[in-house]
RNA sequence: GGGGAGAUACCGAAGUGGCCAAACGGGGCAGACUGUAAAUCUGCUGGCUAUGCCUUCGGAGGUUCGAAUCCUCCUCUCCCCA
């Protein structure tokens, strides 16, 4: 791996870079879309890579359990498998730590997982999640992590952090050299010690790259802006970092601001499939009724392939008939949408005024529709007619 | 012509004297969703001048302190036999 800082933005802390991975080139800031189950789900991989995306994500926790490594192992591993030649980061199951926290019981050695398919008990410890990865193929691998939860006591956190750390140590050794880079994972919630004490301890251990774990947990959103901000700040220059499992496209937007180099989030895709889908504007809920007769695309201008070609009146009517078009649609547009976002934070950053693309995206994007003085004409608009 | 069953909110369907503005499901409307146990989950769904009031369980009348629920008549629907 080779990652190249290529411009910094002179106001703020944003950069631009190039990460060359085993399977190609990443420009970055960049946004990768999420693919837990070696699918984005509802769209094939050609439909994610005309969206502009370049690196994808999977997961340890769940390929590990399904298909299992020998599958994948057997199919050529995870590209093959999943026909997706470009770069692949996997994650390491430290978030199921976190999602699945009533299904598991954490241990110094790792943790006992009661598989939530089948109930049967499965352990994953760094040693394996390293191994489960190394298997699997990806370009990007990622120490085994505990995602503390939030709230945390101090306690708590500092005892999270120390088995993370030891689990970076562990997941280090159990990484074998060869074309795969492995990236460590910051913890320590919410406590600025703690993130430093963390961040020493990793760079002494050494990684190709560092995530900031343990955001976007439930937390106020400043206080995830300040830990990211000030974390991020930590971090070695040289290396890409890596904001785990962030965010709404406001906060991709800021938080590329404090120098964050990559960035994952499952919203695009989940708030498609559940009928949301993004605009410069702001959210757009299309399964709403006030756009039931609205013949316009769901942004106007912009080049995907929903809004090249469909309507909101008829999108909506796919959500609202059950029809399974209506989640690649949705999903095809806010992937397009997110891509598109980085695309305008490279540029910007490339350009050397972040500040200001920071500040017109942010007055124009509404995130809640609630905000939008237009949407809630619109439904009164809608009610009136009804 | 004879016998039987039924009519409940937008739809389907429970309820058979007070705890009923009425279970449950569907539909509709809205909200949530952040390293995906999610094509999921939650809330609302008669009206209003709203800790209460008004209208509503096919229609009209009656019994009762009180009726979707009991009685009488009427209207309509379905099934079986001729």
């Amino acid at each position: 791996m080779k990652f190249t800082v290529l411009k910094k933005d002179p106001a703020t802390a944003a950069r631009r870079g190039r990460l060359e991975l085993a399977h190609g080139e990443v420009d970055t800031p960049c946004f990768m879309p999420v693919g837990t189950q070696a699918t984005v789900k509802s769209v094939t991989p050609e439909e994610v890579e005309e969206t502009g995306a370049r690196i994808i994500l999977a997961n340890t926790y769940h390929l590990g359990l399904r298909p299992g490594i020998e599958i994948v192992k057997n199919a050529g591993g995870l590209h093959a498998f999943m026909h997706w030649d470009r770069p692949i980061l996997t994650d390491s199951g430290g978030y199921q730590v976190f999602s699945l926290a009533d299904l598991r019981e954490i241990s110094k050695e790792g943790v006992v997982f009661r598989d939530h398919i089948e109930g049967t008990l499965h352990t994953l410890t760094p040693a394996k999640s390293i191994g489960i990865q190394q298997a699997l193929g990806a370009d990007i691998i990622m120490a085994f992590d505990e995602c503390p939860p939030y709230p945390s006591g101090r306690e708590y956190a500092c005892q999270s952090l120390d088995l993370t750390l030891q689990w970076a140590v562990q997941s280090r050794k159990s990484h074998t050299d060869g074309p795969q880079v492995l990236f460590g994972i910051v913890q320590g919630g919410l406590h600025r010690d703690l993130r430093e004490k963390c961040v020493e301890g990793l760079e002494e251990i050494g990684f190709a790259g560092y995530g900031i774990g343990g955001l976007s947990v439930g937390e106020p959103r400043e206080m995830m802006f300040e830990t990211a901000e000030f974390t991020a700040a930590l971090l070695p220059e040289a290396k890409p970092r890596y904001l785990m499992g962030t965010g709404t496209p406001e906060e991709l937007v800021v938080q590329a601001g404090f120098g964050v180099d990559m960035f994952d989030c499952t919203v695009p895709t989940r708030y498609g499939r559940n009928g949301s889908v993004f605009t410069r504007e702001g959210k757009l809920v299309v399964r709403n009724a006030v756009y039931k007769d609205d013949h316009r695309p769901l942004e106007e201008g912009c080049g995907c392939y929903a809004c090249r070609h469909y309507t909101r009146a008829y999108i909506r009517h796919l959500f609202n008939t059950g029809e399974i078009l209506a989640h690649r649609l949705a999903t095809i547009h806010n992937l397009f949408f997110y891509q598109e976002l980085m695309r305008g934070v490279r540029r910007a950053i490339d350009q050397g005024n972040y500040r200001k693309f920071q500040q017109d995206f942010l007055e124009n994007f509404r995130s809640e529709a609630s905000d939008s003085s237009e949407a809630s004409d619109a439904r009164a608009t809608a009610k009136r007619r009804n």
